[in-house]
RNA sequence: GCCGGGGUAGCUCAGUGGCAGAGCAACCGCCUUGUAAGCGGUAGGUCGUGGGUUCAAUCCCCACCCUCGGCUCCA
């Protein structure tokens, strides 16, 4: 026996080498570093793999500690309190199943199945928080073991989901989710936490239960199981857990600053738009100081498209049927589509996509190459029926409009008019303040979509080479792609980090083959052009929504409703307040004025609640001086401004960002 | 579409099987205000819609519409 057997070496991510005792675990290794480390230990990682505290190191390994406040360590957090969720639920309501239970974004969810069909409600999350805590302060320990699948399968008898699970793994044909709750085949891990409950489990867990606590029961929601919509339905618990008392307060903080900034509450406080239920639901009007953002919004696309080569074109809301039997709409998007109107003369539908209208447009007289690329704009409105479920104030709408385009172009123009696209596209989206995208590249649904396999090779190439081309990173989405073509989306980031997708680049090999688009080559010959479906905004309501919600009402000067209010210190200056209206009007500003027939005080909170962005106080000493107080949006108050000097300041705030590149 | 909440004044929300409530906003007065809520008064509701139960329904039951949180699906 080598004499150095009572002790093993290990190596930490420091490249440092630490001697410990023969058996000794991650917890004893944090413990020999430091006991603050020893104390925010929630799992190791040995070698790559991560695995629990307890486990015994093994010489020569690599070691680092993965500590509560880092994600890897959240996520163990989350993970081991959904078991607990699982265990409180178990307890407290006899004969349920209990089926997957992953950590998340921000928290976890456990999916269940209590006997006849009951559900969940909020009291039921008050009594199963109780339980969860009862759990924590029992101090359990997370004792994991590994078993055959068939023991695996006599430890779950009363539970369907997880033999589900067990057969699926090992059948060979287990999917991401099933990998993380049971391990693999030949060595099914499960993790105990008291003689009554253990959970599949591939790990890793916090050492006991008491390392938990910080969370909150959110929500109860409906899930199907496996995401199939044919299966049963489960009740899902949504949670959230943190690190600490403190992060779980700034987290549940952060919701509600995000309440807050909703669009849809903004839309109403702001007097944007609204929903009127006798318009039925996702159908919105536009009140003027929606209408009006609205309108600078559709200003400014009109003017870049004008710039960037773009033939403005109109298309009618309804269509014969024909049409979209020509354009396959009829086959493939018939459950996205309005239902049909039958008429004397045929039936009619509202259109969900401007691009049969389009290719309408460009088949109407005989093409030359020289025309190529031809660029069609539209800002084009569009009804889809989206299930009922599924509306979400202006960013699921059924009604909306487009700044819809379609280029049509040979397949020598194709790679190069996507490469420009994605630079017009981010400068438009740019320009609205959004600077943080995600791509993804979504490729063919075979069951899906139409056209032949080296279509969709070339199209979905043209695509990945634009990207590579601009040096951008992307994911690939397989199978999301639209019926006729694969495509670009593009996400944005807003201002608290959530992502929305808004701009999308298609490729589109069929609707030319379809309706039998053509154009005369130099060599006059005929060829069929490639069509780019493409939207920046993706829909103006959406966008709007979004930027709504990006800016929390605070709408740029340039897009504000209201750029400019003028407040009068009392009755006696309202003429000079009046003057000061006028000569903001003729510098072309949107401005108001509120009459000072209550306190100072009071309509300059008005006008904070409203978000305009400069306020502009004028009493004796500005009557005198020709000057204003200036009041801006999340600024310092100025007094005494020259009117010359705050027409310049509000010229470039303005200017800065409505300039066009 | 599915599961679970909800719909009461312009907004945010209380409330009850027996005459419908508050705060803010609106309107009218007073106050004439120097940077985020001055005071008083008035008006405002088919309690989402339609059916049912009941002597009596905003309240209980059913259906539908709209909406919220999810699932599924998507710009």
């Amino acid at each position: 026996m080598p004499s150095d057997s009572s002790v093993i070496k290990v190596r930490l991510p420091d490249d440092s080498v630490r001697e410990l005792p023969t058996g000794s675990t991650g917890l004893d290794l944090a413990q020999s570093i430091g006991k603050r480390l020893a104390q925010a230990a929630v799992a190791t990682v040995v070698n790559g793999v991560e695995s629990d505290l307890g486990v015994a190191l093994a010489d020569g390994a690599q070691v680092s500690i993965v500590t509560a406040d880092s994600d890897a360590g959240r996520h163990v957090l989350r993970h081991s309190t959904a078991h607990v969720l699982a265990q409180a639920v178990v307890q407290l309501f006899e004969g349920s199943k209990f089926s997957i239970g992953p950590a998340i974004e921000d928290g976890f969810y456990y999916d269940f199945e209590l006997p006849n069909n009951k559900t969940f409600s909020d009291a039921d999350l008050v009594s199963i928080t109780e339980r969860m805590q009862q759990i924590v302060a029992a101090d359990q320990p997370f004792v994991r073991s590994e078993m055959s699948a068939d023991d695996a399968l006599k430890v779950f008898k009363d539970q369907p989901y997880k033999c589900e699970i067990i057969q699926r793994v090992t059948k060979g044909d287990a999917d991401s989710v099933d990998a993380l709750e049971a391990g693999s085949a030949d060595a099914v891990s499960v993790y105990r936490n008291s003689e009554s409950f253990v959970d599949l489990c591939r790990g890793p867990h916090v050492p006991s239960t008491s390392r938990l606590g910080h969370f909150a029961l959110m929500k109860v929601a409906g899930a199907y199981w496996r995401g199939n919509e044919k299966g049963p339905m489960l009740q899902r618990i949504y949670g959230t857990a943190w690190e600490s008392k403190s992060a779980l307060a700034e987290h549940l903080h952060r919701l509600e600053e995000a309440e807050k900034r909703d669009h849809r509450r903004l839309a109403v406080e702001m007097d944007l738009l609204s929903f009127p239920q006798e318009l039925g639901g996702g159908l919105a009007v536009w009140h003027p100081k929606g209408g009006i953002v609205r309108k600078l919004m559709e200003d400014y696309s009109r003017e870049r498209h004008q710039n960037g080569g773009y033939k403005f074109v109109f298309t009618p809301h309804l269509a014969n049927a024909h049409l979209f039997e020509t354009s396959g709409h009829l086959q493939f998007y018939k459950d996205g589509m309005y239902p049909p109107m039958e008429m004397d003369n045929g039936t009619y539908y509202p259109k969900p996509m401007n691009c049969p209208m389009h290719c309408l447009i460009y088949r109407d007289r005989q093409r030359s190459y020289r025309e190529l690329p031809l660029r069609l704009f539209e800002l084009g409105t569009v009804y889809r029926y989206e299930r009922a479920g599924t509306l979400h104030g202006l960013l699921r709408i059924r009604g909306f409009t487009q700044d819809d385009s379609h280029i049509f172009c040979t397949e020598e123009q194709m790679a190069d008019e996507i490469a420009s696209l994605l630079d017009f596209v981010l400068s438009v989206l740019r320009r609205f303040g959004f600077n943080d995208f995600d791509f993804k590249l979504s490729t063919r649904n075979v069951d899906k979509s139409v056209g032949s396999d080296e279509i969709w090779q070339k199209a979905t190439d043209a695509l990945r080479e634009a990207l590579n081309r601009h040096g951008l990173q992307f994911t690939v989405a397989p199978g999301d792609a639209a019926f006729y073509g694969p495509k670009i989306d593009i996400d944005v980031r807003d201002a608290i980090g959530r992502k929305w997708q808004l701009s999308t680049i298609q490729c589109d090999f069929n609707l030319p083959e379809r309706f039998g688009l053509e154009y005369i080559a130099t060599d006059n010959a005929r060829k069929r052009p490639i069509m780019l479906h493409r939207a920046l905004f993706g829909s103006i309501e959406r966008f709007f929504g979004v930027l709504l919600e990006h800016y929390g009402g605070a709408f740029p000067t340039w897009l504000a409703p209201v750029q400019v209010r003028v407040l009068a210190v009392a009755s006696a200056h309202e003429e000079y307040a009046a003057k000061v209206v006028q000569q903001l009007i003729e510098g072309g500003y949107r401005v108001d004025q509120l009459v000072a027939d209550e306190q100072l005080g009071k309509r300059i909170r008005a006008s904070k609640l409203e978000r305009i962005p400069y306020v502009l106080v004028v009493g004796d000493d500005d009557v005198a001086n020709s000057t204003v107080g200036v009041n801006p949006r999340g600024g310092d108050v100025r007094r005494d401004v020259l009117m010359n000097d705050f027409l310049r300041q509000l010229s470039a705030d303005v200017g800065e960002t409505k300039s066009v590149a």
